[in-house]
DNA sequence: ACCTGAACACCGTTCAAGT
DNA sequence: ACCTGAACACCGTTCAAGT
């Protein structure tokens, strides 16, 4: 890549992380080519959809989900893992608002641009399932797609300005859905701000 | 209204049904006007807005889920009631393909068109769920907006062609969160096809 | 190699002009 | 009263022309 088209990616994605984190994934092409200085040509060469901009954008964050699955499997017990798992993945829904309502339509589309993202987190979420369910933890009655959907689901809901204020409660109904006892991490303030 | 007026906005209902009912809620607005061999400004003029044409198209659904609520609430028990509510929910959230998404974002915001349906919806489920807590047969520590979120996020998920096929299994899993037992209405093929 | 402006086919909004 | 075509400001896609 030459050192001017280097440039103009990263810029690209600076000022890409800027305004969707500002106001959400919807943001529109043009827009970001507009405020990274570089025609919408450009940008669209660079990243020829939406999905692969948004690929570019969190894939670091993917790592890092990724990889502190792996830590949680070997270091906490297997319920423990699994929520505080599904917790980080919350908290990466909620840095990029939208980016879950792509990734769950995606997730089954070999060629979307976050197919493979996807199937990364789907994959470590499995595992982290599987590990609990086999101690007896997680109801043995869901799969690593049905996990995959809660969490897109969750993940979705939050998004919405008129749910991320009981985000963490809502958290807290859904994980008690997957673990067979009732989980204690996490905002357990049960019934402390109910109508 | 007017005979040729009140003829136009009829029939533009009975289009505009066909195509969401085919192809979503995000059908365009010039294109059901084409297909309803009306000018677009008079789609817009019969309905400002998206969500306003999307209140008429449910609106008798709406009113028939509500009083189905009402209808649950004296003839069952507390806890069948709220599933099999819930479950009516999820037929309609099925059947009207992203409306869901847009009732989800609508409930708080007075302007919208579909703020009186949210509200009704909200209310019924509240109803129902507080006739279940009173009983102990659901779990205290929700309110109805945690309900109407849950509601919101599995039809949101279901109307994914991804998760369509495990509907059936997600929305037991949800019940399970909400009740506290496990219930045993619909599909309860526990542990018989997963992974 | 890489960038760019322009043309294209769409979208929803608005409004003056018609009957 | 109600309908309509047209102009408007957007969108993402595509491509020939520039350096």
């Amino acid at each position: 890549m030459r050192a001017d088209a280097k440039k103009n990616r990263s810029h690209i994605l600076t000022v890409a992380r800027e305004l969707v984190i500002g106001h959400g994934a919807d943001a529109s092409m043009r827009d970001i080519a507009r405020r990274a200085d570089v025609g919408l040509a450009t940008l669209l060469r660079h990243f020829p959809t939406r999905e692969a901009l948004f690929e570019a954008l969190v894939c670091t964050n993917l790592d890092a989900l990724t990889q502190k699955a792996d830590e949680l499997e070997t270091s906490n017990s297997p319920d423990e893992a699994l929520v505080s798992w599904f917790h980080e993945w919350v908290e990466f829904a909620r840095s990029y608002r939208g980016v879950v309502a792509m990734m769950a339509a995606a997730h089954t589309n070999p060629d979307s641009a976050l197919y493979a993202s996807c199937a990364a987190v789907h994959a470590a979420s499995a595992r982290l399932l599987v590990r609990a369910q086999a101690e007896g933890m997680a109801r043995t009655d869901m799969n690593g797609d049905d996990l995959f959907g809660l969490m897109s689901a969750l993940g979705w809901l939050i998004d919405l300005p008129s749910f991320a204020p009981r985000a963490d409660h809502l958290f807290h109904l859904i994980a008690s859905a997957i673990l067979t006892s009732r989980p204690r991490a996490f905002s357990d303030q049960a019934g402390s701000d109910r109508a």
